[in-house]
DNA sequence: CTTGCATGTGAGTACTCACTTACCTATATA
DNA sequence: TATATAGGTAAGTGAGTACTCACATGCAAG
């Protein structure tokens, strides 16, 4: 009977909740599950975490954080907007690709539709994901690297719609291709409509 | 006590389980809730499917077949390749939205990981799709409204990619919205990488 | 009218799940 | 050293699950 704090069980156990979404799927992911991979009892889980899907809204908070931080350090650099798009695109399924829970989460039915506090958090995160690129494009027009003809917010849309639906269809695929390497794909679909003409 | 065909129940019981999908997500399509709505005892539910799972392999039969339907339709049609491609992009869109419960399942994790048959199933669709959207791009290519210069696997990847994403990201905000409206937002970006220079 | 069979069912079985309760113990602090 | 408390647990509970089985009945063909 090994003893930790509070937070760092509560760490282990968003870590673990990962792991095993990413391998068995969110459906699988028990408490009982959880509890094993940590090395607790079942019970102590509830020590921690009120209810399973309190687990899940953990997880995605910690999810949110770092990818917000990602896109943070791309809005404040000093490149020219089409570099920073093309960074950001290629920094984001790169973070993705590492934590492969991550799509089995977003897109699951017991987020859908179970839980929609869960839902509404997830809605936020893209809502959020596509104002700053919205914002990103619209300095491009300024800056003269993007057409000023383009609808910057129907574009960010695409852009984000673009990235996700990249990701569901690597995780459909069960992970079996290095989805770093569809950022040229997306780059090259998305260029000629954005770039100056 | 209504006794029907064994292909009348099985045909309600696809239909019922599709609109179920859509409104409770998947992971609550049990069969008693299908029994339910179907009008019929649980049990009853058995004497035309196997198993739970075979239900849901049914309902992606279906789906598939209405899908390819329409691509066919399109690949017939004797207008230009473009033309063909942004009405086929509508035409999905359009039935998609008749049918809420295909994103709910498509991208349910009891398939990504419960059923590895209903997995297959769902890859093949996609791979067939995306190699149908392929060959419509190389025709637009030899018909000249299409830039030589395009790759056209890596393009139709991106044309479903953004399809499929628009699908998800629709399922995600609550049906909320009209799917087919972001038809236009889909041809605006890609349109410019197709065109012919 | 009888018979055969497909359709239909109530009452189970055996199981999993999230969550609870009552009790235990390691550790930090007074 | 005593004590409070946070972390830990075994053994539940009740609700839900897919699936089975013995039996019932509507209906079509002989």
């Amino acid at each position: 009977m090994i003893r930790k704090t509070g937070d760092e069980r509560r760490a282990e156990i968003i870590q673990s909740s990962l792991e095993l979404a990413s391998e068995v799927g969110i459906a699988k992911v028990s408490t009982q599950a959880i509890a094993d991979r940590v090395g607790i009892a079942q019970a102590t889980v509830f020590r921690h975490f009120k209810t399973r899907n309190d687990i899940f809204r953990a997880v995605l908070d910690f999810v949110a954080g770092n990818v917000f931080k990602a896109l943070e350090g791309q809005m404040l650099s000093d490149k020219p907007a089409d570099v920073r798009l093309e960074t950001f695109i290629r920094r984001h399924l790169a973070m993705v690709s590492k934590m492969k829970g991550v799509p089995r989460i977003l897109f699951s039915d017991r987020l859908h539709v179970e839980d929609p506090e869960l839902k509404k958090t997830v809605q936020r995160i893209i809502t959020k994901l596509t104002v700053n690129i919205g914002q990103l494009i619209k300095d491009g027009i300024k800056e003269g690297v993007f057409d000023e003809t383009v609808n910057p917010d129907q574009m960010a849309r695409m852009v984000v719609t673009l990235v996700q639906g990249s990701v569901v269809r690597w995780s459909i695929f069960d992970f079996n291709y290095k989805l770093t390497d569809t950022a040229d794909d997306i780059w090259n679909a998305i260029w000629p409509a954005l770039r100056k003409k």
